[in-house]
DNA sequence: CCAAAAGTGTTGAATGTACACCCATGG
DNA sequence: CCATGGGTGTACATTCAACACTTTTGG
């Protein structure tokens, strides 16, 4: 039986991986006066997670009280294996970071926190299709990346293949910390257009 | 000294009145096994909101471990007294319910929670406009929420005041329960235009 | 020269903002 | 008949999805 006055912090970190966003679920019972932070620290390892937000608190079923967040690690980096046997309230708490996550790739840049360092738009596209879970078209995504100033070119180009094929330009994202792209979807205050 | 293993539940209310946006703030201590909710309800009247969220939950400047609410309010409904001397902790809150609430205006139909259940466009607009934090045409509130289905009209129209003016036309929420209006702000799955 | 992959041009639709103008009422 | 507030029409900008077409490579 868990302590009632018990605090757990659980840290639901996603990354993509072959094609497929993959969840990596850990737990911690936050210490008597530990910040949130600190116990999150202990349950993974922050420093590898290129974003990381809050995501909801609530009761388990078993009456403890869970403070859940959402942590994103670039594709290319190195990560705990995918946690398989989610309890049901872990898998709740994927649910809703796939949900958080899925939202805000349309109007901010958090695919900087799933993306490497530098890629083509087919290797973002590869990213971008198991994040929001729908297809999403190289062509457009480059177009409104491009557009909104969330990608900017990097020198040179990637090599194709063997199959053959033009050589894709390199890109990155021009900012790595979470920036809202899309601010407002309508009534935006007057005099307010575009900042080109 | 605040016990350590306890848990404030924190009610941040806002209300229009009067073109301000009215903060009132409540909390309780969440009792052992206790339901979020039920700890919400006793910190006050849920009957009365007509929206209520998550917030964020955090460890408060005392130590003590907090799961805010955002709760909003019609305009018409009575509620409690502005909370005016805020703790700085109860302070911050405020400022995050807000930043959440304005966020949410411009792509949900929140604001069915800040309305009355009929409404003039100016009586909507002079409660988009507190709760934005900038100004808005009425024309244009008009055009966005009757065009994404938000508004709906309503038999008959308000009689103007004593210094005349046209009859304004009656709306209200097409829905009264918090709905994304504008899911994509861009990428949104192939082949799914506005369902007109 | 052909297939494959990347990238650009272009079109059409939707959505928003701004602003001019028309409508209905009180005095 | 004029001031006031309400509402519509219209023009224009922005943004995006779709798709045709061009570019650049390997074999």
């Amino acid at each position: 039986m868990p302590d009632s006055t018990s605090h757990t912090v659980v840290a639901v970190v996603l990354q993509v991986r072959q094609g497929r966003l993959v969840p990596i679920v850990r737990r911690v019972d936050r210490g008597p006066a530990e910040p949130l932070e600190t116990a999150l620290a202990r349950a993974i390892d922050v420093a590898a997670l290129a974003h990381v937000e809050q995501l909801e608190t609530r009761v388990l079923r078993d009456g403890t009280l869970a403070t859940a967040y959402l942590g994103l690690v670039p594709a290319d980096a190195d990560a705990p294996d995918e946690t398989d046997d989610l309890a049901p309230d872990e898998s709740e708490l994927v649910t809703a970071a796939h949900a958080r996550l899925r939202a805000k790739l349309s109007y901010t840049n958090v695919a900087f926190a799933l993306a490497p360092e530098t890629f083509t738009i087919s290797e973002l596209r590869e990213i971008y299709v198991p994040a929001l879970g729908h297809d999403v078209s190289a062509t457009n995504l480059q177009r409104v990346l491009v557009r909104r100033g969330v990608l900017a070119r990097v020198e040179g180009r990637r090599a194709p293949g063997r199959t053959g094929g033009r050589p894709a330009a390199l890109y990155r994202f021009a900012s790595r910390r979470l920036e809202i792209t899309d601010e407002f979807a309508a009534l935006r205050p007057p005099g307010s257009r575009a900042t080109g």
